[in-house]
RNA sequence: GCCCCCAUCGACUAGCGGCCCAGGUCGCGGCCCUUUCAAGGCCGUAGCGCGGGUUCGAAUCCCGCUGGGGGCACCA
C-alpha cells in the first residue's frame, strides 16, 4: 500500500510553528515512502483573510522547503458530497435529524480503540462520546465530519497531526466505519510549548514562520531544529540536512511527550549552518535578506563585508547593528573613547600615507603605533575600533578599515580625536 | 465534573530489565586562544516527580498519587 498523507491547515492566520512542525513530519513520512503528501485547506468560508493566509501559507511551506503533492484542496468545495453521505447515513439509519441538523449516532457501548503510531493502544469508552452534529442546520458540515471524509475520499493512510485530535480520533473512526471505509493509521505527534512551558505565543518572540525569516534564520535550520522537536535518530546526532532527515526519520520514533522551543539552541544551530555556506553562498543569501527586509546597500560592499562577520552572528538580523558602520555614519559614545585621543590621533597619522591600504598593512602599521605608545594591544586598538566603527563590538578592526578606506577613516578618527 | 494524553539534567533528547553510580547536543561556569565580539579547544555543572509493587536486578514493566496538557460545541 503506498502512503498518502496530508497536511491540513486551517486558513485562520499565518502559519504557526507548531504546524510546520507537524506538516514536516508528514512531509518526511511521505518522501521516504515515496508516498504523496497532500494540502488540504480546512476552510469554512471563502473570505479574502482565507485567501491570503491560504496563499501565506503556500508560502512559509515552500521557503521552508516543505513541499506537497498536487493540487491544494479546499474543504468547502466538498460540502455537497459531505451532505449526500450524511443523508446516505440517516437512510441507513446510523444518522438522524435533530432540529434541521443530522446528528450521527454514536454506539453507547463498548469502547472505540486505535494503535496509534507515537502513543500505542488508545481507547475511549463510546459512552462518553456525544452524537456528533454532521450537518449544521444551515446546511453545512462540521469538521468532525468533513475532516474523515475527505481523509476516505483522499485515500490518506497515515493520519499525522497535533495531540489535540487525539480526543476527535474516535469520533472521526466511528464515522469512517459507519460509511464501509479503512480506517487510517493515525499518528498523533506532541505540541511544541514556548520556553516557559507554556503554550507558544506571540510573548515568546517568533512563532509564525516568516518572522523566522525576516529574522533571519535559515530555511535548513528551521528544517533541522523542528524535526528535532519531538524526534531524534538516536542520542548522538544534532546535525541533519534535509536528505539525511528523510532517509533517517521515523515515526515510531517520535515521542509523545511535548517538546519546549529552545530560541538559544536555535541561535546555535542557525550559527553552524551560517557558518558552514561558502563565503559566495553567504553573501549572496545576505544581500537576498537585506533586499526583503528593505535595506538599499550596496551589494558589492555587503558582499566585501559579508566574510568579516560570517564567523560572528548567528542570525543574518545582527548584520546591519554589526556591520552598519560600513555604510552610514557613526557616532562614538565619548566614555567608550575612554581618553584614547593619543593613539586615534597616532593611528590617524600612520594610516594617512600607509601604501598599499589594505588590512595586512594596516595591521602592521597600528600595532606599531600601539607598541610605539607602550600599550598593550587591547588597550589601544579599543579606542581606535570605536572611533572607526562607533561600537565597542566590530568585525575585525583591520579589515573592517580596509573596506571603510582611506578617507572615511581619516575623518572618522580625526571627529573621534576631538571627542575622546 | 467526565474522558483522553504526557512525565530522564534549566532546554532538546538517548535509554525499550543488567552494557547506566544515566550518554549526546544547547545553555550555563572556568581555563586556553585572542584587536572587541564571535568561532574554536579543554575542563566542569546539572537529571530518572513521589509512593507502592513485579523481579536476583528497574530510568526502563504494573498500580496509585502528584503535576502539566488537550477535549467534552450546529469552532477548526
Amino acid at each position: 500500500m503506498s502512503v498518502t498523507v496530508r497536511m491540513a491547515p486551517s486558513p485562520t492566520g499565518f502559519l504557526h510553528i507548531g504546524g510546520v512542525r507537524t506538516f514536516l513530519f508528514n512531509w518526511l513520512y511521505a518522501r521516504q515512502h515515496g508516498g504523496r503528501n497532500l494540502l488540504r485547506i480546512e476552510n469554512t468560508d471563502t473570505s479574502r483573510e482565507v485567501a491570503e493566509a491560504t496563499h501565506q501559507i503556500q508560502e512559509s511551506l515552500r521557503w521552508i522547503g516543505i513541499e506537497w503533492d498536487g493540487d491544494v484542496t479546499f474543504q468547502l468545495d466538498r460540502m455537497d458530497d459531505c451532505r449526500r453521505v450524511a443523508e446516505q447515513l440517516v437512510a441507513e439509519g446510523k444518522a438522524y435529524e435533530d432540529e434541521g441538523a443530522i446528528r450521527f449516532r454514536m454506539p453507547d457501548e463498548g469502547v472505540t480503540a486505535w494503535d496509534d503510531v507515537v502513543r500505542g493502544h488508545v481507547e475511549v469508552p463510546n459512552e462518553t462520546i456525544e452524537d456528533l452534529v454532521l450537518i449544521r442546520s444551515d446546511g453545512r458540515p462540521t469538521y468532525n465530519f468533513a475532516s474523515p471524509m475527505e481523509d476516505v475520499w483522499d485515500g490518506i493512510t497515515h493520519v499525522i497531526r497535533g495531540e489535540d485530535h487525539i480526543s476527535n480520533t474516535p469520533k472521526q473512526i466511528q464515522i469512517i466505519r459507519a460509511i464501509g471505509a479503512d480506517v487510517p493509521v493515525y499518528a498523533h505527534v506532541p505540541n511544541i510549548f514556548g520556553s516557559d512551558g507554556k503554550k507558544l505565543s506571540k510573548r515568546h518572540g517568533a512563532t509564525g514562520v516568516d518572522e523566522f525569516q525576516r529574522e533571519g534564520y535559515l530555511p535548513e535550520t528551521m528544517l533541522n531544529f523542528l524535526a528535532l522537536l519531538g524526534w531524534a535518530p538516536d542520542g548522538e546526532t544534532t546535525l541533519m540536512r534535509r536528505d539525511e532527515l528523510i532517509e533517517r526519520f521515523s515515526l515510531e520514533r517520535v515521542s509523545p511527550s511535548p517538546a519546549q522551543f529552545d530560541y538559544a539552541k536555535l541561535d546555535w544551530m542557525n550559527g553552524v549552518y551560517l557558518r558552514e555556506l561558502s563565503p559566495e553562498e553567504y553573501a549572496h543569501r545576505l544581500v537576498l535578506w537585506l533586499g526583503d527586509e528593505g535595506y538599499d546597500w550596496d551589494a558589492q560592499l555587503v558582499t566585501r563585508a559579508a566574510p568579516l562577520v560570517q564567523e560572528k552572528i548567528a542570525k543574518l538580523s545582527e548584520f546591519p547593528g554589526f556591520a552598519g558602520f560600513l555604510f552610514h555614519d557613526v557616532e562614538p559614545d565619548p566614555a567608550d573613547l575612554d581618553g584614547g585621543a593619543p593613539v586615534i590621533e597616532a593611528a590617524r597619522g600612520a594610516l594617512a600615507t600607509l601604501e598599499p591600504f589594505d588590512a595586512e598593512h594596516i595591521e602592521a602599521s597600528l600595532r606599531g603605533v600601539v607598541e610605539g605608545l607602550g600599550l598593550k594591544p587591547r588597550q589601544g586598538f579599543q579606542p581606535i575600533r570605536v572611533a572607526i566603527t562607533g561600537s565597542r563590538v566590530s568585525p575585525g578592526l583591520f579589515e573592517s578599515i580596509e573596506l571603510l578606506g582611506r578617507e572615511t577613516t581619516l575623518s572618522r578618527l580625526a571627529a573621534a580625536a576631538a571627542i575622546a
